[in-house]
DNA sequence: ATACAAAGAACTAAATTAGAACATTAGATA
DNA sequence: TATCTAATGTTCTAATTTAGTTCTTTGTAT
C-alpha cells in the first residue's frame, strides 16, 4: 500500500480532479503539500504509478489519471466503531469537571479542563453536559448543598422553572431557578436567606440546564 | 490457521490501511504488537506472504497489501476479548437497586432484585453496595429529597453522625442520622417537623451506610 | 540440550527534501 | 513553416530521515 505522502498527494491529485476537472500541475503538487522543490512529486507519482494508483503520459501537461484508490472505511463507519467501543466503556463517560459555581467567574473563562468526572451513560443521554462543584448554601431547600457535583446540560436557554446555571454580565456564574417575566428574568434561589434577582434579559445568559445530581459522603 | 501474532499483526495491517489508506512501518506494528524490536516483525510477515495472506514489494517502504482475511479467529484471540470486554463493563458496576425507603419493609425483604443501577466504580469502592429510592421528606435538611437515589455501603454498625439505613423491629427500615446513647439509638431526623426516635439498640439493626447520592432532574 | 521467540545492533535501501539545470509541449508570433 | 516563449515535466546531485533486512545474542520453555 503506501506512505503517508504517497497517499496525500494522490487524495489531492484524486480531488483537484474531481473539482475541477482538471489534473493539478507539478508545481500546484508541490504546494499543496508545502514542498519547496517538486522533483519530490516526481518520485511520488512514479511510486503511485508503479502501485497502479496512478497513470501517466510522459512529458505531457497535467496527464494524470487515477486508477483507483485505497479503498478506505467510510470515515462515519469509523467513527460509529469508535462510539461503539466507547460505549463498552461507556457504561461510563467522562465530562470536564469545570469546578466551582455560585461565585465569581464564568465558566467559559474556568473551561481550562481542571478535572474529569466519570457518569454513567444514562445519567447524559442526548446532549452535551459538564459537571460543577457547588458552592454555597443558596439552593439548599431544593436538597442541592454546598460540596454537591452537578451535571449541567449545555443549552442557551431554560423553561420558566427549570434550574439552569446563568451567566450574569459574562462575569458571574450561578445555578438558579430561571424564571421569565417580560423582558426581565428572575433568579431565584432556593433558601429563604437570599433573595431573587430581577435583571434584564440582556444582561443573563444561560449556559446549560441542571440535569443531575451527585453526592458523595465521607 | 494462524498463530496468534500473524492474526494479530495482519488485522493490524488491514485495520491500519482501512483507515488511514496508509501501510504501517515495521516500527508502527512493533509498537501495536507490543515488541521492542522489529525483526520479529520481518519473520511474522514473511509467515503471512508465505501463507498468501499479504503480498509485499521487497525493500519497498509501506508496501504491503492485504490479500484476504482468515475466516477463524485463533482461540486464544477469542479468548483475550472476552477478558478485554469485561474489564471495560466493569468501569460501572451493576448494583442491586432495592425499591423504596422510609416506610414499612425491611430491606432484605424486598431483596427480591428488582432494579438494577449502574454507577461508576470509583463511587463504590471497597465493600457491598445497594440503591434505595428515597420516599418521603424527613431527611430534606440534609438534601436528602423525596425521589433521590441512595447509595448505600453494606454495614453493620454505625459512628455516631453517620447517616445510615436503620431497620427497626425488623420491620421497618429507615434512612436517619445514627447517634448512640447508652443502650439505647438515636435516630435523628433532618427535618424539624419530624422528632427523633429513641430505641434500645436491641430493636435496631444497621444495614448500611449513606454512601453516596445521585439525583437526576425532569 | 534443543528449539524458538524476542531483543538488539549493524547494515542497506528507500523515501523525502531541496536546488538547479534541462527537456518537452502547446501556442503565439513572425 | 520556423521560431520564440511560457508553462510544465524530467533529471541529477546531494543531504537527511525513515524504513527494511540480516545477523547475533538472550532468555525461556520443552
Amino acid at each position: 500500500m503506501l506512505t503517508p505522502k504517497q497517499y496525500k498527494l494522490l487524495m489531492f491529485i484524486s480531488k483537484t480532479i474531481k473539482e475541477t476537472g482538471c489534473c493539478p500541475s507539478f508545481d500546484e503538487m508541490k504546494n499543496a503539500l508545502g514542498l519547496k522543490s517538486k522533483s519530490g512529486i516526481h518520485a511520488l507519482i512514479d511510486a503511485l504509478v508503479e502501485r497502479n494508483f496512478l497513470r501517466k503520459m510522459p512529458h505531457k501537461a497535467r496527464a494524470l489519471e487515477v486508477l483507483r484508490l485505497p479503498k478506505l472505511k467510510p470515515s462515519s463507519i469509523i467513527a460509529e466503531e469508535k462510539l461503539k467501543e466507547e460505549a463498552l466503556f461507556g457504561a461510563t463517560v467522562e465530562i470536564p469537571l469545570y469546578g466551582k459555581i455560585a461565585a465569581g467567574t464564568p465558566i467559559e473563562a474556568i473551561a481550562n479542563e481542571t478535572d474529569k468526572l466519570n457518569v454513567p451513560l444514562n445519567m447524559i443521554r442526548g446532549g452535551e453536559f459538564y459537571a460543577l462543584k457547588i458552592e454555597g448554601d443558596s439552593m439548599i431547600e431544593a436538597g442541592i448543598m454546598d460540596g454537591d457535583t452537578v451535571i449541567i446540560k449545555r443549552a442557551n436557554t431554560a423553561q420558566n422553572g427549570d434550574i439552569a446555571v446563568a451567566l450574569v454580565d459574562d462575569c458571574e456564574a450561578t445555578l438558579k431557578k430561571i424564571k421569565k417575566d417580560g423582558s426581565d428574568i428572575l433568579l431565584i434561589p432556593y433558601n429563604k436567606d437570599y433573595e431573587t434577582r430581577r435583571l434584564p434579559a440582556k444582561r443573563v445568559k444561560i449556559q446549560g440546564i441542571l440535569s443531575s445530581l451527585i453526592r458523595t459522603y465521607h
